[in-house]
DNA sequence: CAACATTAGATGTCATAACATCAATATAGA
DNA sequence: TCTATATTGATGTTATGACATCTAATGTTG
């Protein structure tokens, strides 16, 4: 197993070892790590459609109508339609909503808490960069990129 | 957005975009990239059962027995019963199987080359070493650090 | 102003993915 | 030899995840 084949396991077995460990210490609050980055990408950039939220996550693609759909549900999401294009809605969180993401913020910092005590800065910068070669022009990365742009700029 | 939180990220975009990938170079053969992980561990440590397969895949835990149906299905494994204990199936490639393994092994490589245009065998080697402390001790890990050292001892 | 193109989002379908539960079978110990 | 426990794998359930299709609404063009 050459070192490209070896890098696209360990790349499969980080995302779902560390998405068993997020989806653990989310489930207290009542939503999947696809719903938290939701509630996160909403708590910083609301309100928006579908369509632009779609292209701020990382965890879908395109437009996610059933993921909201579980967080209308929750009452955690309030969708409501465009005043001025019925084709659209505007998404926004709710006082559960903001309050879930507060604790969903939470959650992430125990995290990184965690990934920090078993990969030191240093070393987790350096997969980052390594990882941004690989998906820099990639729909998943860009919307990352768009993300931290906008973060800086807001 | 720290390190941790950006690393998290991103080891879920390169999964997502790189599963995206390699579903699209599997899909002529007719697998999808976790059977396609299943077709590879059996072609390597046939004949096995469901739990000694599952040891080893780094896309499933535990009993992988409906990823395995589609691929008896497909006639690209078969399962028997262990002649020694009935609860366990041995499962062996069939010719279809075999077959399709090593057209995925081509696929493997056409991904790495892919993979290698857009980041260099060192910073790859960085990534893989930084990913292999974070999941060293945890499920989908120890499956690939199985594979990897009887890969090494056979 | 009407026809056509484009956009936004909902829904269908199939394959996971994770956790839990259950049935059949093998093993260990009294 | 019998019972309790452990093991193996199948199945239920819910939530994605990706691609495709469809409907409703808006924008553009002649």
């Amino acid at each position: 197993m050459n070192t490209f084949e070896e890098l696209r396991y360990l790349v499969l077995a980080a995302q779902r070892d560390g998405n068993r460990i997020l989806a653990s210490l989310l489930k207290p609050l009542g939503v999947t790590p696809a719903q938290s980055e939701v509630l996160t990408v909403l708590a910083q950039f609301e309100p928006l459609s579908l369509q632009a939220l779609g292209q701020r996550l990382v965890c879908e693609n395109g437009s996610p109508s059933r993921l909201v759909d579980g967080l209308v549900a929750a009452e955690m999401i309030e969708r409501t339609e465009a005043a001025d294009d019925r084709r659209r809605v505007d998404l926004r969180l709710t006082a559960h909503g903001r309050e879930t993401a507060a604790a969903v913020a939470g959650v992430s910092i125990d995290l990184a808490e965690l990934v920090g005590s078993l990969i030191t800065e240093t070393d987790a910068r350096a997969v980052c960069d390594g990882l941004w070669s690989f998906v820099a022009e990639m729909p998943a990365g860009q919307a990352l990129a768009t993300r931290l742009f906008e973060a800086q700029h807001s």
